[in-house]
Formats: structure tokens, sequence, C-alpha cells
DNA sequence: AGGCCTATTGATTTCGAAAATCCGGCATGT
DNA sequence: ACATGCCGGATTTTCGAAATCAATAGGCCT
């Protein structure tokens, strides 16, 4: 039964992977996130439990507990007895999570730039230039495309802007950075994969001006480019969004 | 048994208070929520599934569900396979937790200074009302101690601070400042009921200011009293965490 | 005697089935 | 013809047991 391969799977290379334990739980919530964020699902669709332990070869328990923990993150909507869908997206959505972000990311880095230390800086450099490195190299082959090329820029954007954050000493800044970066997350691939808008946008410059500014412990220039940088992305979304008219329930 | 009483309970009082349905998860939840916010389960306690299942007389699945709820919201923590525990309190905690409140909820202030119309004001001053006449009806009595009587300022307080921001236009906005009232109260609880710092201290005044602010649109005078208000509170909580040597993990 | 390995214990996690619930369509009556 | 009430199918929610895993105490070897 496909049950007995996943369950070794789990025993297998997850616990090879990290050291200790990883539960089905959180391997349903990484899988289904993913998923949902790369569109797999559509907005709006019902996500039947059923439909779910067929396709991840897991049952009701750790399915339920992945999902629960998704819909306070507004990945999905849960209606009382009615069983969870995928989020909706909108606009409005958008922009909230876009404008919220830039206040709590704002704050985050002005606090970095009053703490943080030579590791600090350090990393910053090390992650712009990871980020950079990315970059170059998916110009320099094909325009864009490659599945892989786009999920390693995005870990490495987001390396980078969680490194800028981090001395911000304070864990509730940091995880709901996290947390909306996810959700911009989602609206962000489908813009990126449909048409590469390098058109009158030089996103390079943008990180490295945030950076420069970061490291030269000038907050509000620094705050003020990251929200430049982040409004300017979702203007470009809410273009693309509106000519695709998407946001289909 | 316990457990049929607990069923009755819900689809008798829970079905008729609200219209539709409401799942055992939710009352678990609730529940949960309010012993640990209460005390009832001391910070860092473990909380074993058998125990609780027990008390609450319900099944794992309920309260698994609500546990994972709990620790989105930093209520509980939970290692990998060794089962939830309350969250441990500390000052730095407390700090942070007020600190990200007052970002997110002057924020939320500010903007909704801007957009409330007459409603917003009507339920501002309505709710402040609802307030100061329960602050002056546990003056003319008792000193305190009525556990009701705290519940219900507790319930006026919340209702309050959120009619402030409840014209911001931010679901994320509120959903966070929700949820840092209910982080804060943990701690504002304890030194509540533990003496009532009545001294140098003049609450209703306090919230009239900010009312008085909000309403002639006087968004960072308001914004100033509301910061003021919260930096008070944490000031006189932190006092009385380490008269009392709290954080006993 | 000290350290390491092993078996037991206690807990969590997971599973599959049963119970309760909801939605859609159909018959019935006005 | 329209509204109302009812029944069958489908889905979620809940349950209790089985499997799994970490921790501990005891025995054995060095």
């Amino acid at each position: 039964m496909r049950t007995e391969d996943v369950t070794k799977a789990k025993s297998g290379a997850a616990a090879a992977a990290q050291g200790g334990a990883e539960t089905l739980a959180e391997v349903a919530y990484r899988r289904l996130r993913d998923d949902i964020v790369q569109n797999v699902f559509s907005p709006g669709q019902p996500l039947r439990l059923e439909l779910l332990k067929q396709r991840y070869g897991l049952s009701f328990s750790p399915l339920r507990e992945a999902l629960n923990r998704l819909q306070t993150e507004r990945l999905v909507v849960t209606a009382a007895l009615r069983g969870f869908s995928v989020a909706p997206v909108s606009v409005e959505e958008m922009w909230d999570a876009t404008e919220t972000r830039i206040l709590i990311e704002c704050e985050a880095l002005r606090r970095s730039i009053q703490h943080g230390d030579d590791d600090w800086e350090a990393t910053v450099v090390s992650t712009f230039h990871a980020l950079d490195l990315q970059v170059r190299r998916m110009e320099q082959r094909a325009g864009d495309g490659g599945d892989d090329d786009i999920s390693a820029l995005e870990s490495r954007h987001k390396d980078f802007h969680r490194a800028l954050i981090a001395s911000c000493r304070s864990r509730r800044l940091i995880a709901l950075a996290d947390q909306l970066y996810t959700e911009t997350q989602r609206y962000r691939l489908p813009a990126l994969s449909g048409k590469n808008p390098a058109t009158s946008r030089n996103i390079p410059r943008e990180h490295r001006e945030i950076m420069d500014a970061s490291l030269a412990r000038r907050a509000d220039e620094a705050a003020g480019l990251l929200a430049a940088h982040y409004r300017k992305t979702s203007e470009l979304i809410e273009a693309s969004m509106s000519r695709s008219g998407a946001a289909v329930a």
C-alpha cells in the first residue's frame, strides 16, 4: 500500500535529513503550503479530505492538523462544518498583505540597523551576493522558465530579506515577516512566471541600494527604499492580475 | 459520564447562543485558551493529552486541533514528538508582545482615524461609556476580587480598544491586534488581580484622552497616547513580575 | 564500580471506521 | 406554478485503538 511507502520514506529520508523527528503533520503542512503557493490548487477550490488523502498518501489527522495551521496563515479558509478550501485571492487582499508587510519589515529593519553587529553585516552581504549570483546565472542562460531556477531565486530572495531584519531582536516581527512573505509569494509567483517584467526595473540595483543604506546605518533611507521596493512589486502584480482577470472564486 | 454532559451542553447552549454550528474543536480551543490566559495551567506546564481528555470530556482529535491553533498564537509550545506544554512567560516576551502590539495598533488607529465615519465615532463613544460604567461600578463596590467583575471589565476594555481600530480597513491589522491582546492579557490578569495599582494612575482618564484625540482626528496625539498607555501598563506588570519573581519554568 | 546496552513504560502520533451533519434533488400539497 | 418538507448521497467531524517513538530503569559487560 501507498501508506507504507510514505511511512518508510518518513522514517528514512526525513529522519536522515533532519537530526531529530519530523511528524507527518509537518510533511503535510509543507507539501500543502507549497502546492497552494505554487497554484497547484486554484484559489477558492475546495480541499476535500479524501482527495488530499489519496494525493499525499496520508491519513485524516495529519492533514487536518496541517490545514488548521494553514488557516491561521490565511492560505486556506474553512466554514464551520463545511470543510476547507483554498483561500481566495483578490487585489485588496494582496495590498493588505503588502502594506502590513511593509509596516512589519520596515520597523524590523530599523531595529536591525540599530542593533546589527559585524555578523549581521556579513550575512547581509553574503546573502545579497548569493542572490545577485543567481540573478546573473538566470540572465545568462535562457530568459526564464526553469522551475528549479525560479525556486532557487525565491529561496535566495527570501534569505536576503530575512538577513536584513535578522538583528531586530523580536521573535514576533521575524515570524510575521516570514508569514507575510509566504502570503505575498502566492501572488508573486504567477506574475513572475507569466512574464518577466525586466523592463523599467532593475531589481538587483534596488536590492543593492537597500543593502548599502542598511549597512551605512541610514535607517530612514533603508526603510523608504524597502517600502518602495515592495510597493513597486505589488503594482506590477496588480497590473498583471487585472490583465489576466484573475480572482475567480 | 462527563462526556455526555459536555456534548449536550454544546448542542444546547452553543447552538442556541450562536445561530449555526460549533465544532467541538472550537469549544476545546476556547476553553483551553481561557484556562491558559487565566493561569489555570502554569506557564511551562506540560499539557498531557490524557489529562485534557478527562478535564474537558473531549477526545484527542479536537484537542489536538485546538492545541495546534494555540501554538500559532504563542500560548502553547510543542517539541517535535514530545507533546504540548503551556508557553513560558518572561519579561522579554511580554515587552516583545507589547511593542509589537503598539506598532500594529498605532498604525491601525491612524488609519481608523483617517477613514472612520459617523458609525465609528458612535461605537467608540458607546464602548467607552460601557467601559467607564463598569469601572465606576467596581469602584463603588468592594475594591476588587469579583472574578465576574474582572472578566466583564476585560470584555469592555477589549471592546473599546477594538472599536478604536475598527475602521482601519485591514483585516490583518485587526486580527493581529486581537491576537496580541490575548497574549498580553496573559500577563495583565495576574498583575491585575494581585494588587490594584490605582495609585499614580487614572486609567479612565487615559482612555478618555485617547478617545478625545481620536474623535478630533488628531492622529499623532492619539497614537502617542495609546503607545504611552500600553507602555505604562507593561511597566507596572514588569514591576509586579520582578516583585513576585515569576517566570518559573 | 562505572559505563553501556537493552527491555519496559508511558506518552504521543497516526490510522480507519462510525456518527453526525449538510447539500441537492424529488415528491407533495396549496 | 410555486413553495414546502423530506429523503439519499456525500463530506466532515469525532472517536477509540493500534503503531510508533522517546525516556527510564535495570542488568550486563568491562
